[in-house]
DNA sequence: ATATTTTTGTAATGATCATTACATAATTAA
DNA sequence: TTAATTATGTAATGATCATTACAAAAATAT
């Protein structure tokens, strides 16, 4: 018998090729999307398996066959979903043009969300913000999403320089770091004005230090 | 008899004038402080009131005697401990004769802290990011203190700028936006950089802003 | 003295927590 | 057809959760 379509596939469950066994009837997926969506608002220690049985749909039993890691290894499925967003953002901005307008275009978005969204936040931030004494690991991994953010902005603001898309000549890696920190702080500021003017006002003034 | 000299001390135990029942043996403001600690560390749904007993030393008894809100009035009078410390600022920042060198000080030190002090970040501000969608009342007072300090900031700039100790033109509210945005943002990235010279390099790059 | 009031420590309380056990269902392999 | 394997749903499990009940302690008031 040929077995060799699983080494293509990973062993990915919905392509999964002739395994023995009753067949899944969630999408793994859209199970974690759903956790995430649930951590993102109530945060790791606030969300019970409960809330995430709710969410997914899931009884405790296909939760816990699924992912063995429990809780933990829900939320880090979670926020390695959320990398891979931002590992999108990164090939799209490879791809751009004018890498440094894409980069301002996504600050300027985010003034234009409704207030729900707001009051969410980063759910990379929030992690960094509220497991440090909690769980470090999964510290570790917000923290180190936020390090990638930031090497995206140094790098990019490097080649901006040398282009002329970036005028100020300070250190790339020292912008770089205000720019993730502006991401940080706005994700706090959002919460506490919710406001689509006030919001576009200020990113304008956080982005006005690099030409 | 005489009772009006509870009057003047507004009932606080410490200075309570011949009271009948046993004599409180935990000094209030201390248990809170100890309270405050726990919380700043772990946040508000990861502390647990077994937590708070071993912090404060109290049983649940004297706990729940004292606070009767149990958990969350606890919270709140740590966080507006917090908020008399930050009073506490702007009344020296009042008597100061140069307030704008006053706050690019205060953001000059958070570089020289240590790492548990970096880690543990700012209480006020990991409650506006934790509690949106667990408890409006505290997330709201957290929210509270962080627009009177964006206030203070606003005010100083406004006079500064009249003086000329901030040359920047900018609308003094966007400014002082901006200032707070900083400090949320700082509260996040000295998480991932417990790092001096990096902080110290970040903190210029964004207090460049203002002249 | 005795009644009143307040604090304290300990022992419940019932709810919820994350996790596990296990029988059943649903599939493929032999 | 039957054995093997995997997923699912339900029902425990024991721990921990925030909170309350209550009796004893320690003070003042009468």
């Amino acid at each position: 018998m040929d077995n060799n379509h699983q080494d293509y596939y990973f062993c990915i469950d919905h392509y999964r090729n002739k395994m023995r066994g009753r067949p899944a009837t969630y999408d793994n997926d859209a199970v974690v999307l759903k956790a995430q969506e649930v951590f993102w608002e109530k945060g790791y220690s606030a969300t019970s398996l409960q809330d995430l049985q709710n969410a997914t749909q899931m009884g405790s039993g296909s939760l816990y066959n699924t992912f063995r890691g429990g809780k933990k290894e829900l939320f880090s499925k979670a926020l390695q979903q959320r990398r891979e967003a931002f590992q999108a953002f990164k090939k799209e901005l490879k791809q751009s043009a004018s890498p440094m307008d894409l980069i301002r275009d996504f600050f300027s978005s985010v003034a234009l969300a409704d207030e729900h969204t707001h009051l969410k936040g980063c759910i990379v931030a929030n992690t960094a913000t509220a497991l440090a004494f909690i769980d470090n690991d999964l510290e570790a991994e917000a923290v180190n999403i936020l390090k990638d953010v930031e090497k995206m902005f140094t790098d990019t603001i490097r080649e901006a320089q040398r282009t002329g898309a970036v005028t100020n000549p300070a250190d790339a890696a020292v912008l770089g770091r205000y720019l993730i920190t502006c991401w940080n702080g706005l994700n706090v500021t959002r919460r506490m004005h919710p406001h689509k003017e006030k919001l576009k006002a200020l990113i304008e003034m956080q982005l006005s230090i690099l030409r």
